[in-house]
DNA sequence: GTACCTGCAAAAGTTTTGCGTGTCT
DNA sequence: AGACACGCAAAACTTTTGCAGGTAC
């Protein structure tokens, strides 16, 4: 009783869509790809382009990152984790160790681990320091 | 120019809603706890208790976890992290190491890290053992 | 030709918010 | 008395879905 595997067909949206996702390094929403996929093809549907996305998500070309219950996209499918400044809310990129230990510890328990999500929450260098100096203007005022 | 501080209340509604949360072992949803809040306070609202739930964790009361984009709450605020079934949908907490050498990867970049999340997602174990006498069916079938 | 895909618009689901009333201090 | 909180209902937002028409193969 194997389900049936439909074809899959190739459209200018599926190909706009992936196109951007890959371009982009920005970790775009959805709303942002369709901004983007619209300079490409002015017809394209926002509809579309979560229908796309999740599709693409499904078949591993592309990754999900759930920030602020809002999904971003990002065309790196290799293993690394994220950044999230909470004051420019930018997400970034961070390569860290498999962490096997860590998961070692999970799996101890009976869990089989298929996915690991590491989010490290703060401020990013820039607005460290941006923030560094109004801290030091309110401690002289 | 300092932000005038809002002195808070004491109400019914606050007193229930956290001690809901503290007494709930199962990571409910702002629902959840509104269901069982209402068996102590009939007369709760939703959307107080969106509010009041809000507050605690702003105060650091309890934590907040998001799980498909939906908000949990817990009433440990002490170090640990998530495993999520993707079979049952469970939330169960996980003990971990602090992962030191892993924060400081990210700080080496000039970022400040103010929180860490780590989550893992597979089967627990009853729904792997579960899922385990299943393929093996299959497999006779 | 047919199965799959698209655009559109409506619906769904969670969370927030405005407003008038109630209540804690 | 006065500031704050509550209940109610509407709004906000992101994401999903049903349907009729269009398109790839």
């Amino acid at each position: 009783m194997e389900k049936i595997r439909k074809k899959k067909r190739n459209t200018k949206q599926k190909a706009v869509v992936y196109q951007v996702v890959l371009d982009s390094h920005d970790h775009p929403t959805a709303e942002k790809v369709y901004e983007r996929a619209r300079k490409e093809l002015p017809t394209i549907s926002l509809g579309t382009v979560y229908r796309v996305l999740k599709e693409l998500v499904s078949e591993g070309k592309i990754r999900e990152i759930v920030v602020n219950k809002q999904s971003h996209f990002e065309g790196r499918t290799d293993f690394h984790h994220h950044f999230i400044c909470r004051e420019c809310g930018k997400i970034e990129d961070v390569e860290t160790p498999l962490c096997r230990y860590t998961c070692k510890k999970v799996e101890d328990k009976g869990y089989v681990v298929e996915d690991v999500e590491y989010k490290f929450y703060g401020l990013c260098s820039k607005c460290a320091q941006k923030l560094g100096i109004l801290e030091e203007r309110a401690v002289q005022v």
